[in-house]
DNA sequence: GTGAAAGCGCTAACAC
DNA sequence: GTGTTAGCGCTTTCAC
């Protein structure tokens, strides 16, 4: 059995009581016993059971964070943002993945619930019914949504400004003269797929361009989905001449499909997508794209949980953190 | 406060040790008591303190992970593959990141103790003294090392045959002609990064090829040191005709001084890189690489650190896996 | 300033 | 089969 806080008291020659005191530096304790405490804790290698320590304070010092897939580099950098933060307060945080989808998202919460986290973060799955996001928050524990809204949830969000984005990349494609614009996206269950849309459709209006069912491709969470959306935009005979893809992944998929299709790019069709990567200046031509505060995001919504750990209780607050355009070779501006 | 056994007893008109049975599924209890027990739990929407649970049972059903970089996609894949595995038995991960420090990693490595880990899956950081792993496996925790290996310390390790991949890469090279043969790496303090060094000389002696000091370059752990290393080698007034860069930062750093010395690949330096990334077929030319089974080491690290859950007290196991060689464009081998 | 003692929510002997 | 009881390791009144 490993070393606990009576061993420690008893090598000191005190009361446990003491010797949490000492070790918690809180409440009275002589100049003596903390030195002598510390000594023997020293010396016996003692360490703290965080886990009968939760027990009693009712606060874990560990918060959840259920993201869709850890492998997508926009989750992996916000949860590397978030971790950063909270590590730096002391906070440790449980990672679980959703897969995007509800049902797994319900259990994770679930879980990390059961080890009485004291806070969340969460990148909500489409199509999830919000109920075991709203018992969080009427169980009083801290959350905060991050990157998709949720309607019904009185949490904190940390977005992007989506619609704004989408319609920067999409009026530089009509700028550039473009008249048959196509998006893919992935579901607008999620809230920062529709708004792209949205943004998108904006764009089109303010260009005095009607908007065409059939240039609006939707597919699913992966990569592969990605690629069979925009094969089906690709591949219609009135194919667009320019595309916008609503996420990194949909970017991918564009890049295969094109290739498969043989689709020069930007002469075939041209391209912006939404969320840079490393690789996006590595392929030829390098991609034009809406860049996205990704470590950032993390950090706000870190920060703001750490808020409401500290107490606050104020209204939920929604941010929006601004995603600009880099304009590079893909969409036929030169660059 | 939320509803405890003792309520949802009450609530049954049972005892907490019969609730306790009845919700654990364990010990005896009759058919009529389970029922009511699982009924008055769920009206009373009872949710078991895993914490609580932990104090007494002293097991948590959670593992700690950490890994150096969650931004870097090969640890994103390991973390996915070792969640799954966890998750379908029922264990929660808790992820750190270590930042490829070693003092980050032993503070990683104690907070995760901390919380009474049931078992940890560690990659460790470069120059990192290994206490903190020796102590854990004599504290009995059970450890996994993924990735890399460490000297001394007696625990399980998943890892890549790193040597017969580099090799196969290398005489690749060797085999297309190539004399003057460089490599970018980081440090060999990490062992997978030593046997990657290793292959590589091996393959350059089997060619009769004598190996030059000056065209092995060690970098740091992020992708802007993979550059600065590429590009002091290839800036170099006798530089190599080909380069193998050890993982995929270097990979994207020796692509990125390739550009910026305005040097074309495969022409004026060959290139292949070890580790797979989704868009090393989107470049051009796409890049020839020695593919590791990313999310295989996660899931096998994760079996293993299931066995020794389940209380296999064996001599630690030493797996590894293999990487293959995938010829594709930056090689100048066609493909 | 310090110690005794009462739990936090749960599990696990051990009687009955 | 079920209830009583004693803790798991720690924090925290409340006397002294």
């Amino acid at each position: 059995m490993s070393v606990t806080i009576r061993d420690v008291a008893r090598a000191a020659g005190v009361s446990t009581a003491t010797a949490a005191r000492a070790l918690g530096g809180y409440g009275h304790a002589s100049p003596a016993a903390r030195r002598k405490v510390s000594e023997s804790a020293r010396q016996l290698g003692y360490r703290p059971n965080v886990v009968a320590r939760a027990l009693v304070s009712r606060a874990t010092t560990t918060v959840g964070l259920v993201v869709g897939d850890i492998e997508n580099p926009f989750f992996a950098a916000a949860a590397r943002g978030l971790a950063d933060v909270m590590d730096a307060h002391g906070y440790t945080v449980l990672l679980a993945n959703a897969d995007e989808d509800a049902g797994r998202e319900r259990r994770a919460v679930d879980a990390l619930r059961a080890r009485q986290v004291d806070g969340m973060v969460v990148v909500p799955a489409p199509g999830a019914s919000p109920e075991h996001l709203t018992e969080l928050v009427t169980a009083g524990v801290p959350l905060v949504l991050l990157d998709r809204a949720v309607v019904g949830v009185a949490a904190d969000s940390v977005l992007v400004r989506n619609v704004a984005g989408a319609r920067a990349a999409v009026a530089h494609l009509a700028g550039l003269g473009h008249r048959r614009i196509g998006v893919v996206s992935d579901s607008p269950d999620i809230t920062s797929s529709a708004e792209r849309i949205q943004g998108y459709r904006q764009a089109l209006r303010a260009a005095g361009i009607a908007p065409e069912p059939g240039l609006i491709s939707i597919g699913g969470p992966t990569r592969d989905d990605g690629e069979a959306a925009a094969l089906r935009l690709l591949d219609r005979p009135d194919r667009p001449t320019a595309v916008f893809t609503a996420n990194n992944f949909m970017t991918v998929g564009a890049l295969r499909a094109a290739r498969s299709l043989a689709l020069r790019i930007p002469e075939d069709v041209a391209l912006v997508g939404f969320d840079d990567l490393d690789w996006t200046t590595l392929v030829q031509p390098p991609v034009t794209v809406v860049r996205q505060p990704v470590a950032d995001l993390g950090r706000v919504a870190g920060e703001r949980l750490l808020r409401r750990l500290e107490g606050d209780a104020g209204p939920p607050k929604r941010i929006r953190l601004d995603a600009n355009l880099i304009v590079r070779g893909s969409c036929g501006a030169g660059a």
